[in-house]
DNA sequence: TTGCGTTTTAGAATTGGTCTATACTCTGCC
DNA sequence: GGCAGAGTATAGACCAATTCTAAAACGCAA
């Protein structure tokens, strides 16, 4: 994806496209992807990127209280983000410890339970 | 529960009774419930107990892998234990952190998902 | 008793994530 | 240009849940 994509991108979520965030963007939001914070400094590190892990955080918490991204937490020792925000679900590996999508289509309920009073 | 119904739970899962053992399993395993480590630990010291903080984990771990117990990974920072042990699906309220049962019979799905090859 | 495998323990270490305090950057304004 | 102020970025200290370590205690059989 085109920097000049990505920077609409986040302007449409109220993210202010600093060259930090645009780093992470570009990593995260071009392809559909599950990383984990350590991953994602990983690959910033390996493309000479010098974003600080404080920035990755607080850039992965901005992303997701915008709907950039989505938490998830199967994994007990560390968070993934979701560059796939629409609802769906997922195939958790335990063996490997790999996250993979389920296309949406491929599950359908007959029935949901009722929530609990005052939950939605 | 009595202690001696107890003893045979543990020991029908191979798992040697002993005495801190027994007092985990008599908070963890007499009602349904999920507990995380913390709270367990909590209530063992509020009973007057002195379990120390590494053998309950180590006895949470134990019970989980013996099938005693399942994991439950809902909050990032940390791990529930579940006395139901079969197949379940939970409310997770992420407002107040508190986690509920939903009977299994008010879920139902008209199509699950094909499995990645090489898994089940 | 003695010895030996298992369990328990306190406290140190680890780890993912957050916080803090400082420095930087940009913008508008004089 | 120079300055103020808001918003960001940064290194490193800090935190909390969990695991590890090394030593002590236990249980049991010879």
């Amino acid at each position: 994806m085109e920097e000049s994509e990505l920077e609409v991108l986040l302007e449409t979520h109220d993210v202010l496209p600093t060259p930090q965030r645009l780093e992470v963007a570009q990593i995260l939001l071009t392809e559909p992807q599950h990383l984990s914070a350590d991953q994602l400094i990983d690959r910033l590190r390996r493309k000479g990127s010098h974003v600080s892990k404080a920035t990755v955080y607080n850039t992965l918490n901005l992303f997701s209280a915008r709907g950039l991204v989505r938490e998830i937490t199967v994994d007990p020792t560390r968070k993934f983000y979701d560059s796939t925000t629409n609802a769906h679900h997922h195939f958790y590996n335990m063996d490997t410890g790999e996250l993979s999508d389920v296309p949406e289509e491929q599950v359908n309920f007959m029935r949901l339970p009722r929530l609990p009073a005052g939950t939605e």
